[in-house]
DNA sequence: TATGTATGGTAAC
DNA sequence: TTACCCTACATAT
């Protein structure tokens, strides 16, 4: 479910309670058998985010390539560094308390940021990292045990990785690794963000696709899903029907600029925050409510936040697009 | 209990 | 373009 966001939080937990460690690893699901066996007893010692992918590296030149897809999420359990606010999936906010159980009425400041005082601290914890941080009931046994379809268990002294539903989960020879990186369009998080806005620009100018489409080929831009897609356009107040090639230069780099303002913010808050410039009141109620959150993605049929109009939806390459007719003309 | 939907991507037509 | 994969959850029955 993630867009590139959740894969540099998801990415950020692993940097601060997997990597430097020695792993336990496998595939109590079946299907990861032969992979886990490799990593087995092996040091992580670096991970990366790219896009919607993460590059785990273990010793001895072995990566691992996980892309969560549509439903994947990792469920981390034991020690584990809670920074973050932790969002139930019904959008509703919670955090967790010493036990680890989620506790309603998160304390939020206008800026968005939690008030956890042990911002960084392992603590005995249990959740679930998809597109969202969701608290789980903690499990008091260790190793927590197997619930569900777990496709790979990374076990280290003290934390607990489990990897559930990915679209793919594989392993990677660091030729391999740099080849898929390769592939990908710019990440702003990754990449040097002036390069970044270059070789966007220098695509989309190129391309009679839709710059709706565009944006969600992550060989043009890495990370853009369908939630960013709808709303950098919207925030662009650009028309996604129109050709990159004729999309004015300036809104492209516009976009570009967008994206690099709000993925950092997006790591940071763990939600998907588009509308960043409200009032700390309305910010509060966008940060606890999804359908508050966004100013055209999920709209269909409601009025436009700006001017009234009927946000539409369409299905565009096989993917739900919305958009205000008047402000995107 | 069944069904529909979802923030993604790939491979086959 | 369509089929298909992978899982969880909300909603309908």
């Amino acid at each position: 479910m993630p867009e590139g966001h959740s894969v540099h939080r998801i990415a950020r937990q692993f940097d601060r309670n997997i990597v430097g460690r020695a792993v336990a690893a496998s595939s109590p699901q079946g299907r990861f058998v032969e992979g886990a066996a490799v990593i087995d007893g092996r040091e992580a010692l670096e991970v990366r985010a790219v896009a919607k992918q993460m590059f785990l590296r273990f010793d001895g030149d072995v990566w691992l390539r996980v892309h969560l897809g549509m439903y994947g999420a990792w469920d981390f359990s034991g020690e584990v560094s809670v920074d973050a606010t932790i969002a139930s999936s019904n959008g509703r906010m919670g955090q967790t308390n010493q036990r680890g159980t989620v506790v309603d009425d998160p304390i939020l400041d206008a800026a968005g940021e939690n008030s956890l005082s042990s911002i960084g601290a392992p603590r005995r914890a249990r959740v679930r990292m998809s597109e969202q941080t969701t608290g789980l009931e903690e499990q008091t046994e260790w190793p927590p045990p197997v619930v569900g379809a777990v496709r790979l268990r990374l076990l280290t002294e003290s934390t607990c990785a489990d990897l559930r539903g990915p679209t793919a989960c594989v392993l990677q020879t660091p030729d391999e690794v740099v080849a898929t990186i390769a592939k990908l369009g710019p990440d702003p998080l990754v990449d040097d963000v002036t390069d970044g806005e270059e070789r966007f620009t220098a695509t989309v100018k190129k391309k009679p696709t839709a710059i709706g489409l565009l944006l969600m080929d992550q060989a043009v831009v890495s990370g853009i899903g369908n939630v960013y897609r709808a709303e950098l356009l919207f925030r662009a107040r650009q028309n996604p029907h129109t050709p990159g090639r004729d999309v004015p230069e300036e809104v492209v780099r516009g976009i570009w600029r967008d994206w690099a303002r709000l993925l950092p913010i997006g790591v940071e808050t763990g939600q998907m925050m588009t509308m960043d410039d409200l009032d700390p009141e309305a910010y509060r109620r966008a940060m606890a409510h999804r359908d508050d959150r966004h100013w055209v993605y999920h709209r269909a049929g409601l009025p436009c936040r700006v001017c009234g109009t009927t946000v539409l939806m369409e299905e565009a390459a096989g993917r739900k697009l919305y958009w205000c007719p008047n402000c995107q003309a």
